[in-house]
DNA sequence: ACCGCGATTCCCATCCAATGAGAGTCGTGT
DNA sequence: ACACGACTCTCATTGGATGGGAATCGCGGT
């Protein structure tokens, strides 16, 4: 054996090693990475040395390993992420201080719906959503509008896969879900009761990038039974305010 | 030659590819990138190449590359500086709000302060700083609080090295700056009038951690002449409450 | 239309850096 | 004392990374 006997790129066991993180395991020892990345021992710890010299991983007061703050420098400082969170930034703020709930924003990434932002008042209900984290498409009022909005080949991917429920209330079955879709994009929203957790709903309209395409989707998480027009409203207005500081014109 | 006639490993290359990207220059072709990053052509093609493929990097609307949304999301979800964001936000919200320029949020990384998020309102004046961008410690006031609230070896190092200045204000003289290092500890803030551009006046106050280690430092950058203590008891409320999210009972 | 330049892709012989088994050390919990 | 796991170090092996070169593509200039 030499360079690799599995026969992955150095740069494949790079990632798989930054993929064994998660939102909820944020620190680890290099031989657990090892393990999840399926490295034998010796080249783990080899390797996430390597990683933090380089600083995209850091040791922290002994023995475990996080992610570097270099690798948040470098992926932050260039990221499309930051220039659409950024320009979402006041208006999210405006809507959280209005409808004060969870206020997020989503973009489609990979078949899933990828939260870019999200921000939470004290009082703010019960919210499975992290800052990075995913969920999908079929089941969240986030990524209802991307996907509704997104393009042709995405729906079939979509709707011809495994559409997994979180809840009773997760739509299963394509043929409701493509009926779904038609009513998101004739309303201009979408709703999702009881889609992810039974106690919340989730309200989201599509945001625009200055070529005209649905660039994300700006969404508020209320409590189950709470009235979704109020909410609307201020989606509307905010999701208008990040369409112009976006440059589209509608 | 074979792997690396340059006698640096992968990893090493990975990252020289990756710093490439500033936040000034956020597209490259991939030929730029092998320049920048002193790998020849076909080298660089070929690494490029497996970095888009695993979703680090990103070819867009044809040829250039960016950095790609996977890498912002396995960098995000698991940082600290997530945390501390977290924690201050609504802090830092409310700051701004008030102060009505910009607020920002700065922790010390490699003998600089790295900003990890920045704030500002539509009447906000002039500021260089962006998010993931950086500082010498010697001449922002978040700089001045992190070093004077910083371990003895730091200190030692920033005062013997260089300490360039940005504008004709900035103190370059090793004695004054340990004057002023005195002065920030005893006064708890920052105050670094004209350090960066003349037009401006930051002024920060330090943040500690559950540890009681100065963790972050809370900034605003006021006009040159505008006063500071209306802004030092906002600073100073917010870095309270930021504390107490972090869990320290000072 | 033609030319030139740079970006990009493809090819392939070379060969050394990366690899991983193994043995040993350290630290912790029982 | 013992067991177990994390970690470190060494070293022979070798196949994947490397980069020069050639061909192709794309674009702006003339």
């Amino acid at each position: 054996m030499a360079n690799s006997s599995s026969g992955d790129s150095v740069t494949d066991r790079l990632v798989r090693v930054l993929e064994t993180f998660t939102p909820t395991r944020t620190v680890q020892t290099a031989a657990e990475i090892g393990r999840r990345a399926g490295l034998p021992g010796s080249s783990a710890h080899r390797i996430v040395g390597e990683l933090v010299e380089s600083g995209l991983l850091e040791r922290d007061g002994d023995r475990r390993i996080r992610i570097g703050m270099r690798l948040w420098e470098l992926a932050t400082r260039s990221s499309q992420a930051l220039r659409l969170r950024q320009a979402a930034m006041p208006a999210m703020e405006r809507v959280q201080a209005r409808v004060r709930e969870h206020t997020q924003l989503a973009i489609l990434e990979q078949d899933e719906a990828l939260f870019l932002e999200r921000l939470s008042g004290p009082g703010s209900g019960s919210n499975v959503t992290r800052i990075a984290g995913r969920l999908p498409l079929h089941a969240s009022s986030s990524g209802l509008v991307l996907l509704a909005f997104g393009d042709r080949e995405l729906q079939d991917r979509i709707l011809t896969g495994a559409l997994p429920p979180l809840t009773r209330e997760t739509i299963t079955d394509p043929v409701a879900l493509r009926r779904k879709l038609a009513e998101v994009r004739a309303l201009g929203h979408a709703v999702a009761r009881g889609f992810i957790e039974t106690v919340a709903t989730g309200v989201a309209v599509p945001v625009r990038d200055e070529t005209g395409t649905v660039a994300a989707a700006l969404s508020v998480v209320l409590r189950r039974d709470d009235p979704v027009e109020p909410a609307l409203v201020e989606l509307h207005t905010g999701k208008r305010e990040i369409e112009r500081a976006l440059g589209f014109r509608g």
